[in-house]
DNA sequence: AGCATTTTTGCATTCGTATGCAATATGGAT
DNA sequence: ATCCATATTGCATACGAATGCAAAAATGCT
């Protein structure tokens, strides 16, 4: 009842003076390739045991300037694509021996607290996802030889990887469909306008839709954000020129778009208006919404992630990397379907169209 | 590019020799509290910022014997109501200065991989979440005087504590508001049997119906999961004497069964059935679902996690605390309603009978 | 100015582990 | 048994910051 204090823990020197080695013989014991005769280490290893000593990582950290904690940076977990991604990062980083450091919420100012606690860990890496950096911080990692991945967004700063997909070719199929569908009308209700992602899939679609002679798109803005998807909804299908077809920038907020074109002004999906999003995330593969969607690879985009913070720590150079992989159209029951096209891949149907 | 060496970084000697002071006055610029002249401090923060210095959290939990890292343990992120507990964490966390150090998938076996790691990073705290600890590992968490808290589980283990909300309570209340309804059978879709959560929801609505003479519920085992979800509703569904109101443990697990409902039975929501879940997540509010669901206050009970961790981790005291909070009936359109009990409160709608 | 307090400072040590180096032990070949 | 090459070991030190202690400086009081 004393103290506030935590128990002080185990030490390798308690652990030497019990195996009746030296407090070398204990760590050369724990650090994989150390010369250590097989004895040594048996005797070693029983008393650790008997004592239930684990070797201290902060100390380790401390000499061998690595902590192997990778920061990852993450907002906006209510769209489930998020925690999909942290999920798999959480699983192959461990399998990799590396620990994550969860920061929820968005790095916004200039001199954040977030980017300091972060630094002051020491973290071997930062992974951002739906969030970015200033220049500053990007430049002051690079300068500290921390590598710095950011997850599906990219931009054009020195020294900052990237994982994405093919949003603007991803957009353009979503518009390509649409035109297959033989619709005549269409609208967008984008992302954060800032973001990279939202900016190459409208590219894309507004690129697949102009050059068959479409050039007015309606477009209203939904942020990413499910209340403002639903007020962007609410006013394109308020028009009496109500688009045929709706490229709604993710999934997360079709879903909410699909609400309220069916309960607001009952549509019928497909048959008044074709829906098509982003993502395939879980809602999208549910019943009731069987969203048409494209597809982001989450276990290759992570995969990708993990592979270049792995090769930038060891090699120590951090030059940046930007991974683009592919995705699909996954085609469900929230557009019309085109004549041709659609292909059936391990129970999934796709759109493949097969011009040259 | 010889390298694979992270850049070394600033050390207090480095701005103290920068300052023309001592490595202690640095020390106790960056330590709240510590004695130091305001000069001094000013002069040092100065040659700190020259230099970009940041404390080396390591090197100081080496010394203080405290990390300021809690190591949350979480599963099952595709049910929202995890994220939704994660993202609110981390805000409570870092504001008292806290980091968050996540592990995902369960801790299962015995000698566990991601329990040493947990224990080698010196954490001050655990909170676990979706999973629960062999009771050899718990204890030695409390030995090492290491707080663990469970996040909605409860256990009779000592030295472990809880946060969960009443859910013998809320499946009564859920029992009562169906029996209310004027439903006359009655059907349960199981979380996973072992948890205390699914014991105790369970209980409390066979109690009610009990105590109403209805003895025989038609129960089937989801487990928490989607599919086992899906498969249950589909035993459930097709029987002759399919029940007429319907439990469903989470709110996760009853979206898929109302889809299974309506688009593979065809049944009318909730004309033809009543279904009720637990959590209130995200998607019960969306339009398409608007499942009547027991909330669970998840700001409140993360405060209350946080609350347990800080209180032991200064007293030192590790004695298990258990706290229960309360939930609501929020009443939306997936179970018919009963005539009387319902009230509005901050626009939503619950039920709340005026018994004694 | 002189003395007593209080505040501020620097010194030296400590936390627990890793590692270069020199010393010692081991094994093999002769 | 002797010698040499190799494997293993312990010693001593380093990592970066916090802190008890004593010395030094600043302040208050008369």
């Amino acid at each position: 009842m004393d103290s506030g204090v935590k128990k002080p823990g185990v030490t390798s020197s308690q652990v030497a003076r019990r195996a009746g080695v030296s407090q070398s013989a204990v760590s050369r014991t724990f650090t994989p390739g150390a010369s250590i005769a097989p004895k040594t280490r048996a005797k070693v290893l029983a008393a650790a045991k008997e004592l239930g000593y684990r070797p201290n990582a902060i100390a380790r950290s401390l000499i061998t300037n690595r902590s192997r904690i990778i920061a990852v940076v993450m907002a906006y977990l209510e769209n489930l694509f998020y925690p999909d991604v942290l999920e798999e990062l959480g699983r192959l980083l461990v399998k990799e021996n590396y620990r994550l450091l969860l920061f929820t919420g968005f790095i916004d100012r200039n001199s954040d607290p977030v980017f300091d606690q972060l630094m002051q860990y020491r973290v071997d890496g930062i992974v951002l996802a739906s969030t970015s950096l200033s220049s500053e911080l990007s430049e002051e990692c690079a300068a500290a030889g921390i590598p710095v991945v950011l997850f599906n967004r990219t931009t054009e700063r020195d020294a900052v990887s990237s994982v994405t997909t093919r949003n603007r070719e991803g957009g353009r199929r979503i518009g390509e469909f649409l035109l297959a569908g033989g619709h005549k009308s269409f609208g967008y209700i984008s992302g954060l306008e800032s973001s990279s992602t939202n900016r190459d899939r409208f590219a894309g679609y507004r690129e697949a839709l102009a050059e068959a002679g479409y050039d007015d798109i309606i477009v209203e803005v939904g942020n990413y954000d499910r209340a403002e998807a639903e007020a962007a909804a609410r006013k394109i299908f308020a028009r009496p020129d109500r688009p045929e077809a709706l490229f709604v920038a993710n999934d997360h907020m079709a879903v909410a778009v699909m609400d309220v074109a069916r309960y607001e002004f009952g549509l019928a999906i497909p048959q008044d208006i074709s829906i098509v999003g982003y993502d395939d995330v879980g809602p999208a593969r549910w019943t009731s919404y069987g969203i048409t969607s494209m597809t982001q690879p989450i276990k290759r985009m992570v995969e990708a992630t993990v592979s270049i913070l792995m090769e930038q720590i060891s090699s120590g150079e951090i030059e940046a990397e930007h991974r683009i992989l592919n995705g699909e159209l996954v085609v469900r029951t929230s557009a019309r379907l085109p004549k041709t096209g659609i292909v059936e891949v391990d129970g999934r149907r796709l759109y493949k169209p097969s011009k040259s």
